[in-house]
DNA sequence: CTGTAGACTGGCGTCGACG
DNA sequence: CCGTCGACGCCAGTCTACA
């Protein structure tokens, strides 16, 4: 499966645990909402930096990020 | 500290594990060797598709990528 | 609230070359 | 073997707008 699908659906889920709308994990990362939507849905090839403040949005570690099964294979 | 630092020092952790020279290394993942060597120290900011290229020549997964002390906080 | 489209700027990633 | 440089095409990431 392609990386771009599963961090969009990682990135999906985290999202979606803490309640909030693309637009407002969006201002919380400090990023453009319709990007969150590409990334989300796997049309976007996200660059570190980005996924970083995503990441710290999702208040959570880079290593529990990819600590799932789709990323253990 | 930055990402892309921590990035950087990881991938070149793995590789001198498997004993690979950059050049080496990079024709086994498929990329250029200069951004190899930029990469390694801190100087780009990779995106989510150059690094699973990365992370398959070095024989892991991304799960393990960042399962390291550095990117659990 | 989300998806998508168009337009735009900066930087990713490649390549050849040199110390 | 590695770092760095210049040149370059293409896409990451932003913004506005509409369904």
């Amino acid at each position: 499966m392609d990386i771009k699908l599963k961090i969009g659906a990682r990135i999906k889920e985290l999202r979606t645990e803490l309640g909030l709308s693309q637009e407002a994990f969006a201002y919380k990362a400090g990023i453009d909402r319709t990007y969150v939507s590409d990334v989300e849905n796997g049309r976007r090839n996200i660059s570190a930096e980005l996924l970083e403040k995503i990441i710290i949005a999702s208040e959570i570690t880079f290593a529990d990020f990819f600590n799932t099964k789709e990323f253990k294979k």
